[in-house]
DNA sequence: CATAGTGCTACGTATTCCATAGCGCTCCCA
DNA sequence: TGGGAGCGCTATGGAATACGTAGCACTATG
């Protein structure tokens, strides 16, 4: 699974140019992966209870975005083998809030 | 495929809240979703132009994004089938900018 | 000990994605 | 007026991914 996790500046999968932005779109383009990063963004959460933040994904699926995400460096687990964002990882969660702001937009267009 | 597609203010997968970053997370998280976004960002496009700018995906897989961001209000045809992004679809498009600046930063980071 | 809780893996099934082929249509130019 | 080239898009079968359930190893607590 480490090999296959996207990292800037080597070709993934959906492009060859190994450009940082579309690593970054098959790394966050996963299905989860844009939920973990939400569901950390306050702090570390252990296991089982991001799974049920995250409505019961199964841990199958948890397990292996978790790996994809670490192996990237966006986050780490502490002694207590809680997930947590590393410096990067808080840096994306920050990147990602204005998506929150359209969200709101858009709910909003599309009620209308 | 047009019930399928997450829509803000009734449940999704992966969230029973429909919570409009939800339907976001689980619309924009399914493959080549961003990627598509992110190649209409300067203007009207082809299906077969689109498809190789997404570096060839298969016809199959853009047909069914398309579909779901056109049901999500994100995306639109023309006359001369052409597609492109909606005003609020532009606005997404403009929210996704931080993430081309995070994704430089992660670069430089990862290679360090 | 026993019980309960946590982190995570195994494994079989369901869903999604993918590659290739090709249909129907329009345009162009002989 | 017909033949070719381009377009948008769908059909189909096989490969990869996600899912759901069960359960193992470990720790803390009684």
């Amino acid at each position: 699974m480490a090999t296959g996790t996207p990292v800037p500046g080597r070709p993934v999968r959906g492009s060859r140019t190994g450009r940082p932005i579309m690593a970054a779109f098959d790394l966050l383009g996963r299905r989860w992966a844009l939920r973990v990063l939400w569901e950390l963004r306050d702090g570390p959460v252990g296991f089982r209870a991001l799974q049920e933040r995250c409505d019961d994904v199964s841990p199958t699926v948890l397990s292996a975005r978790l790996a994809e995400l670490r192996d990237a460096g966006l986050l780490w687990q502490d002694e207590s083998k809680a997930h947590q964002l590393t410096a990067i990882g808080r840096d994306l969660s920050r990147s990602l809030k204005p998506l929150l702001a359209w969200s709101e937009r858009w709910a909003a267009e599309t009620s209308r």
